[in-house]
DNA sequence: GTAGGAAGTTAGGCATGCCTAACACAAAGG
DNA sequence: CCTTTGTGTTAGGCATGCCTAACTTCCTAC
């Protein structure tokens, strides 16, 4: 239950098994593997560290699945990067693309209290105008 | 002058070095591993593969100086630290101290395209008007 | 059933980046 | 001088995280 050292990369894996889970395919290596650009030897080895943490369950050759607190810590990485991709495209009207990346590596080097203070000011300037004007 | 591949931690130590001599002091190994909080023997190793890439003299026992391609690199990364620090302290209103671990991470993470936008945002919100109307 | 190919794993290797321990050098004082 | 103290380097080790190559397992189609 302590803040588990979960690693950027680790957390990518945990986004990208959420991600694929949600889509209704079920997790395998190889999709893990192709979402995250990674030799598939390179995730069979985080999943045993994953597992390991009690993140993830995962069955020799069987199809990878989150555990409860894994979800909860995928869900967790997954809103960072939502936050962030809508702040820097919305806000800053940066270019969704690299918008998209600069979330990946963003989302991990973010505080919480810089979350909470961003996640405020989207509040404050997107929901009481989505549209709001700039002329 | 290809855009030279200065990992994250090579370009910690370049601002480093900038900072230290900056404030008069000839940026010592020691001084180095202070400021970074590493180990001397580490400073050393890092200085040798700054030296290889030409960003950094450093004679045997001497005292470390940048080159002028070390200096403009690191003067580009102390400028994308100031640009996120500004804007998470003004803009956001996170707390200084967090402010300034974030900046040191988040500095490595963001893409030209966001610095620029950051940099056009802070001028549109800052010198425009430091108390811009939000009523 | 059995031969494919696809999926997954294992083994071994490599780069980065950090560490500690031990050694070399330097500069200053007695 | 020469010893002491601090500075700097070297050597060796370790963790993370990635890779390729070779192997095993699974599944499907014949």
């Amino acid at each position: 239950m302590s803040p588990l050292p979960v690693s950027a990369s680790l957390q990518d894996y945990l986004e990208a098994i959420l991600n694929l889970s949600a889509n209704g395919e079920p997790a395998r290596v190889t999709d893990i593997a192709a979402v995250l650009n990674l030799a598939k030897a390179s995730v069979t080895q985080a999943l045993g560290v994953l597992q390991e943490q009690g993140l993830v369950s995962h069955d020799r050759y069987g199809p990878v699945a989150l555990t409860d607190q894994g979800y909860r810590l995928a869900v967790t990485v997954k809103n960072r990067h939502e936050v962030i991709l809508n702040f820097l495209v919305e806000v800053l009207r940066v270019d969704p693309l690299v918008a998209e990346q600069d979330a990946c590596l963003l989302e991990h080097s973010v505080s919480s209290q810089t979350m909470e203070k961003l996640v405020q000011f989207l509040e404050r300037n997107n929901s009481a105008g989505s549209r709001m004007r700039e002329e």
